[in-house]
DNA sequence: ACAATAGTGTCTCTTAGACAATATCGA
DNA sequence: TCGATATTGTCTAAGAGACACTATTGT
């Protein structure tokens, strides 16, 4: 009940960032600087630096910004995952976070360092990020059956075609188009955007959405877990 | 970006103990021993004890036996908590569990220092646990409008009146009874107890169910906040 | 004009809720 | 037998998916 034995928790914060890559959901890995794992592929992560982050969610923007270079449109807490046996340098905890953002914002040139690796080929990772990863992914995949969670994936502007087919990715299977599109009718957070249309192919062109204005940067709303829906 | 950093951030566990008690949920507070707030009433937590505790889940076992001296039969990470403001001790974390108990786990003759306080009554609370009981309730609710989480509610066997009044209580709303009765019998995890029926009173008895054997004590399969559904 | 895909109207089938009939107890 | 509540059957309304029709582009 002491403090001192506390003190021997290390405390960090790993982000799963994911992005829509050839019709596929993938996960950013980065080399990693230091040991444990110097130069292996990991989510990127760090530990909390109290005097930096106000608080866990402050530490996940860090992590995005530092090492993706990127401000996350949408970024939740996914669960806190700890041990002994996760981390060699011993007991540790890792507030896990998720990202999702729309490929454009993702730039792999600017950032040679970040690596995009489908979520569904599994591969090794250190530490538990293995774990990590598929939790996220399986949080995603469930948010997606019933919530407006995969806009996120979109950039700022997308036809209803489009998004249908990122939902359609994201689950697995193909959507029934009208129940789709009375669905976010429903949900009431899309809006047209008057005049643009998506032209140049051989066919009737598709008007673009976009979220509308008190669902855009979802960032805010979400800081500790709290979220709804 | 080093390790002392991070070692200045203390590491607790906090649950949020829930039970029905004359109809309406309520969490169970205890009287803390020790400063901060000595003597005032508190979410049941501790510190993370690496040398005990193989993971925070188990921490969370060991707050609920050493605290209040019992074994919850559900028990689910909720989220975590974090920052500079939330302990005057510094700058902390808090994973935070809940646990559903049936009242009559909850033995308070026994644990003369455990209170039942209604969860929606306000009440000013150290730390931040009026936010943490805020987030475990929502999810609880939440929760019992698609999934069978209030059947942790209830002691080891139960009519399906009685289960249909918890759900009620919890969403807040009456159920339609024949959709209510259908819903448990797709979840498929309720069996009736051959003979057993509930006696005693002016009306045709009614059948006793429980869980069926896999769901029983959920406990080991949501260690780290991963269970589905 | 034609191929292609966007967007919409409508029909059917599935599912959820309302209602009501039957069952079985204690008094 | 009566009042009370459990349990079950059936009708109806609301929602989801299938289908098909119209709209609008580039070629």
């Amino acid at each position: 009940m002491n403090v001192p034995d506390s003190r021997n928790v290390i405390c960090t914060v790993d982000v799963v960032l994911l992005c829509l890559k050839a019709g596929s959901l993938h996960v950013a890995l980065l080399r990693r600087d230091h040991n444990p794992y110097a130069g292996v592929l990991a989510l990127p992560g760090g530990f909390v630096r109290p005097e930096l982050d106000q608080n866990t969610s402050d530490a996940a923007v860090r992590m995005l910004r530092e090492k993706a270079g990127l401000e996350s449109p949408y970024l939740e807490q996914l669960a806190t995952f700890s041990g002994q046996a996760r981390d060699p340098r011993g007991w540790s905890v890792s507030i896990a976070y998720y990202a999702l953002v729309p490929p454009d914002l993702l730039d792999l040139t600017a950032q040679p360092d970040v690596t995009l690796v489908p979520v569904d080929v599994p591969r090794a990772l250190p530490f538990d990020h293995r774990e990590i990863i598929a939790a996220a992914v399986e949080r995603v995949r469930s948010k997606s059956t019933y919530s407006s969670l995969p806009v996120y994936l979109c950039g700022e502007r997308f036809t209803l075609p489009q998004l249908q087919t990122v939902y359609e990715s994201l689950l697995g299977e193909s959507l029934n188009k009208v129940s789709f599109r009375r669905k976010m009718d429903e949900l009431d957070i899309l809006e047209p955007i008057q005049g643009e249309m998506e032209t140049g192919r051989a066919n009737r062109p598709a008007q673009y959405y976009r979220l509308k204005a008190g669902y855009r940067d979802q960032l805010s709303l979400c800081n500790r877990g709290l979220s709804s829906s």
